[in-house]
RNA sequence: GGGCGCUUAGCUCAGUUGGCUAGAGCACCGCGUUUACACCGCGGGUGUCGGGGGUUCGAGUCCCUCAGCGCCCACCA
């Protein structure tokens, strides 16, 4: 647990939230694995470790599976209301995070439990208010009608980040628009199609001037368009003519803005056709293509029909169709220079690029730096308002001066109120004659016009005029009319008491704004209703860092503003910035980002210093695991009990590097099942010492005696000792895969294959048990649950999880060499008795101490029949060492030998040769740094001594083959 | 359309600021049960470092260019 208190160095860590409702996956364990050996690191580096843990409420997908559940029960949200659908959640929701808890608790995760948080907490619910509060103040938080992606399926807006484009093939229609030919793949957008645009250079259409009007025969009749120049048309598209639909298109959008264009809606926000399409009114974009085109064949409009490709966007979640609308929505400026940074006044945007340029954020690998570069170049305002009702909801009161009395459709009234005086159906509101009503747009609330009644009746039959002349629906009672408003209405609930009214009455346009309240708490005084929208997830995300760092009791005094929060918050004041994100560059857009935007903006300081971002964990054919194709995954909670944690920590780890995906799969989890096996079995053979001494009569008694005595002793703690400090340094850098390969390769070659061998001969097992522990403990970060268990079978009382860094006793050097001097003769032996297929010779030699000394071990692990001294040499000579030394073999019988030998002289040569022409370059040796000219001196030295011997050996050897 | 990567052994990939004869794991082959481990030991590598050009004393590493593959962003009516 961590201790703000403490006098250590602090080292603080954010965990990423999994989703409440989530399972464990791959992806999470991957994290997981990589965020604990960083937490686990930097406690034995005594450092006091922060890592926070927490989950998040997953707002979108929460949602989407209430209301479909409701959906499915032929009722829908509103119908339920929105005290009953949070209550309905909740029940989903259930206590989901127990069990995303336990799994991450089964990842062997060292976080901080008593600070678990939890996105919707209350006092994170407060930070996200008050950021909001604070940025509307400023002026970067504000509300308007902006073209947004609406997501018609799941009924809110999305984020541009959060729509995805998909590849599809599309009939591409040319139709014919007045003298023009306009190409298109979405005639159901060209109803209210009056503007034609093209560019002010284009040479084709230069009698045609800005502002010239004229009469086309379209879809519903006759219409007047007129001729607009925009630049942003291409001329080399098509016909270099198009029609626009600002309302459902961006560009469109931003060319209707420039020129003050009108705007009309087609189709409404539940995806049909609104009453401007006429007969098609009502019905889905899929059902009325066809019959919208039939209609242009047969009025001889449409001139060509080809297929092509184009890219139809879709919400990354739940892939609905994205549907571009223009709706009151609350956006954050991201351009708008109200952030005071470093002594300036900047704009989000500024101030995001700032932070990696100027260092004060590193991210790992810096490529990705250009990524977010070249998103903060294109980013857009952002929309932050969904229409859902599970998560953080705005905190705006809205308070009408007068109550509206009527809800319209802003967009069916403009196209009805042609003329003033109007009649419309509606139910008995009770009003009477002189009557001024308000009128809202039902989907925005914004008052925006005021009617004023001129008669009120009761009818039973009439005329329903729906939207235009053309289409009266004629009824004879009650029943046919709610028919008749069904067919275009499908969306509203009738019943058979729908009251027929009808009011004839004067439409004056008036804006009416409410009166807002924007606030961290409700407003006092009656009549105030809150914004019904959520904020989205990623606006409280972007505050993780912080807030939850946040005192939770103080958090609920909301006399303390927000900035004294902080500062009395002791884990904030002592936690952050916090010193590493690592997390997917999938998100970096959504969450990293968005927290420098938000925390930079709020705490005038970065987020954290350095992100390291991981890549994708694919499947072992560098597939994306899917959920659709179960085998392709990877589950971690299958893995765990067949192969253990420690196994699956060890194959997430290893090749992973920064930014790049990796595959991980049952081969690379079997051969690090492996690994943990042979470090058991290393623990089991040196603890077995203990009360089975290897040689009762040698035996070096366990106890305060550990102290090197053998070249081999000296030579493994050295080994030991510069595999720690690469293995810091791997760390420092994050390069995971690195300080992997280093702990491999450690325990598997030089302890197990060589240092536990070589004591057999000459064994210490006090030092063999102190290296045993310190390689627990380096060991420990990157598989905990099997280096803890040996731990305790040691007999150790304290946890391994507690210890800190090991204090490695230090070699000598001198004898680590010679011990290294041992293994290449011991190495060579060994080839060579493979090599020529003879078991057990004798070794020779002429002069060498180490060999006498190291006699035994040579014997044994060069699996030799006798190791003597000689005055003269006979055999095979080895090639590897200085010393004078002999493999007793025949030549006769090692034949096959000699081909080798002749390759290896030819190698030799090869090398002498480079090394030769590199020191008679004239270049080299007055550029090269001096240290590279004498050590390539030295080398060519010692190279061509080692040719002599060979040719010298080469000689005798065909000497005696003759 | 704009941008970012990747291309190294049969497969999967390391290779930190250019510097010793380019490495690992897996797979594969041969030998082997020596009292930790067959989930093992020992031995076995002739790679145009994608092609071409350049910078440099020196390039897998830096620059240019071409090719193939992958990803991100924008989006064309």
């Amino acid at each position: 647990m961590a201790d703000p208190n403490s006098t250590k160095a602090h080292f603080s860590m954010a965990m990423p939230p999994p989703n409440e409702t989530g399972s464990l996956h791959v992806g999470h364990a991957l994290f997981l694995t990589l965020q604990d050996i960083l937490a686990r690191h930097e406690h034995q580096k005594g450092k006091d470790v922060l890592w926070l843990p927490g989950t998040d409420h997953a707002a979108l997908a929460t949602n989407a599976i209430i209301e479909k559940r409701l959906t499915e029960q032929g009722t829908d949200k509103h119908a339920v209301g929105r005290e009953e659908f949070i209550r309905l959640v909740k029940e989903f929701v259930g206590n989901s995070r127990e069990s995303i808890n336990s799994q991450i608790r089964a990842m062997g995760a060292s976080c901080d439990w008593s600070r678990t948080r939890y996105t919707l907490d209350e006092a994170l619910n407060r930070c996200v208010n008050e950021v909001f509060v604070k940025m509307y103040n400023d002026g970067l938080i504000y509300r308007g009608h902006r073209i947004v992606n609406w997501d018609p399926k799941l009924g809110t807006t999305v984020s541009d980040d959060e729509v995805i484009y998909k590849e599809q093939k599309a009939p591409f229609y040319t139709l014919q628009y007045g003298p023009f030919k306009i190409g298109t793949a979405r005639p159901e957008t060209k109803f209210g199609d009056k503007y034609i645009v093209m560019h002010p250079d284009d040479k084709r259409y230069k009698h045609y001037k800005h502002g010239d009007t004229f009469e086309a025969d379209w879809i519903n009749g006759q219409v007047t368009a007129t001729v607009i120049k925009d630049e942003a048309v291409d001329p080399s598209f098509g016909t270099g003519v198009m029609t626009i639909t600002p309302w459902h298109d961006r560009t469109d959008f931003e060319i209707a803005e420039r020129h003050g264009l009108e705007k009309e809606q087609i189709i409404g926000f539940d995806g049909r056709l609104l009453p401007i399409a006429h007969e098609f009114a009502g019905q889905t974009i899929e059902a009325a293509r066809p019959k919208i085109i039939a209609k242009l064949k047969a009025k001889g409009l449409l001139i060509k029909e080809a297929e092509y490709t184009h890219n139809v966007a879709l919400n990354d979640r739940g892939k609905g169709v994205i549907e571009p609308q223009i709706k009151l929505q609350w956006f954050v400026d991201v351009n708008r220079p109200a952030v005071e940074w470093k002594g300036q006044l900047r704009s989000l945007r500024e101030v995001m690029h700032a932070v990696i340029e100027d260092g004060d954020i590193k991210i790992m690998p810096k490529r990705f730096e250009k990524v977010y570069y070249h998103w903060i170049d294109n980013l857009r305002d952002w929309c932050i308002s969904r229409q859902i009702w599970w998560g953080h909801q705005v905190p705006v009161w809205y308070k009408q001066l007068q109550q509206p009395m009527m809800g319209f459709d802003q967009t069916v009234m403009n196209q009805m109120f042609k003329g003033k005086t109007k009649t419309y159906r509606q139910k008995d509101y009770g009003y009477k004659v002189g009557d001024k009503i308000l009128v809202e747009n039902s989907q925005t609330g914004v008052i925006f016009g005021e009617i004023t009644l001129k008669a009120v009746q009761k009818t039973t039959v009439g005329k329903v005029n729906l939207a235009d002349k053309a289409h009266y629906v004629t009824y004879k009672n009650q029943a046919e009319l709610i028919a008749a408003l069904k067919k275009y209405h499908p969306e509203r609930k009738m019943d058979a008491d729908y009251p027929i009214w009808v009011y004839e009455y004067d439409f004056e346009p008036k804006e009416v704004e409410p009166e807002i309240y924007v606030g961290v708490t409700p407003p006092q005084g009656r009549g105030w209703e809150q914004d019904p929208d959520t904020l989205d997830t990623w606006f409280s995300s972007a505050l993780w860092t912080w807030s939850t760092l946040v005192d939770q009791d103080l958090a609920k005094d909301y006399s303390l503003s927000l900035e004294d929060l902080l500062a009395k918050s002791v884990d904030y004041r002592t936690y952050h910035p916090t010193d590493v994100m690592e997390t997917g560059w999938d998100i970096l857009f959504f969450w990293v980002a968005r927290m420098i935007l938000a925390t930079t903006y709020i705490t005038g300081e970065v987020p954290f210093k350095t992100v390291y971002l991981h890549g994708l964990v694919r499947t072992e054919e560098g597939k994306k695991m899917s959920k659709s194709d179960l085998d392709s995954i990877v589950d971690p909670m299958e893995i765990i009990p067949e192969y253990g944690t420690d196994a699956l920590r060890l194959a997430l780890v290893a090749g992973t590097t920064a930014g790049n995906d990796q595959r991980v799969g049952k081969t690379k989890i079997l051969a690090n099942r492996n690994f943990c096996n042979k470090l058991w079995n290393i623990a089991r053979y040196i603890d077995d010492l203990r009360v089975r001494p290897v040689d009762p009569l040698r035996v070096v008694p366990l106890g305060r005696e550990m102290m090197p005595k053998s070249v081999a002793d000296h030579w493994i703690l050295d080994k030991l000792s510069i595999f720690a400090q690469r293995l810091d340094k791997a760390l420092a850098g994050f390069r995971f895969s690195e300080a992997y390969e280093l702990l491999y390769h450690f325990v598997w070659d030089d302890l197990a294959d060589w240092y536990i061998e070589a004591s057999k001969v000459q064994p210490n097992p006090a030092l063999l048990r102190k290296v045993l522990e310190d390689t627990l403990k380096l060991a420990h970060p990157f598989m905990p649950f099997i280096t803890e268990t040996i731990w305790q079978n040691l007999g150790k009382k304290s946890l391994l999880a507690a210890e800190l860094a090991p204090e490695i006793i230090k070699a000598d050097k001198a004898q680590a060499r010679q011990f290294e001097e041992l293994k290449k003769i011991i190495t060579e032996a060994r080839q060579i008795a493979t090599n020529v297929g003879v078991s057990q010779p004798a070794l020779l030699y002429t002069n060498s101490d180490i060999i006498e000394r190291g006699k035994e071990l040579v014997k044994r692990l060069g699996r030799l029949g006798e190791v003597e001294k000689t005055e003269t040499g006979r055999g095979i000579r080895l090639m590897g060492t200085k010393a004078a030394v002999w493999l007793d073999i025949d030549h006769q019988k090692a034949r096959s030998y000699l081909n080798k030998l002749i390759d290896q002289a030819k190698d030799q040569e090869a090398l002498i040769k480079t090394l030769e022409n590199r020191l008679a370059n004239k270049a080299y040796i007055a550029r090269a740094p001096k240290k590279l000219v004498e050590e390539t001196k030295t080398q060519l030295k010692e190279e061509e001594s080692r040719l002599e011997t060979m040719q010298a050996e080469l000689k005798t050897f065909e000497k005696s083959l003759r």
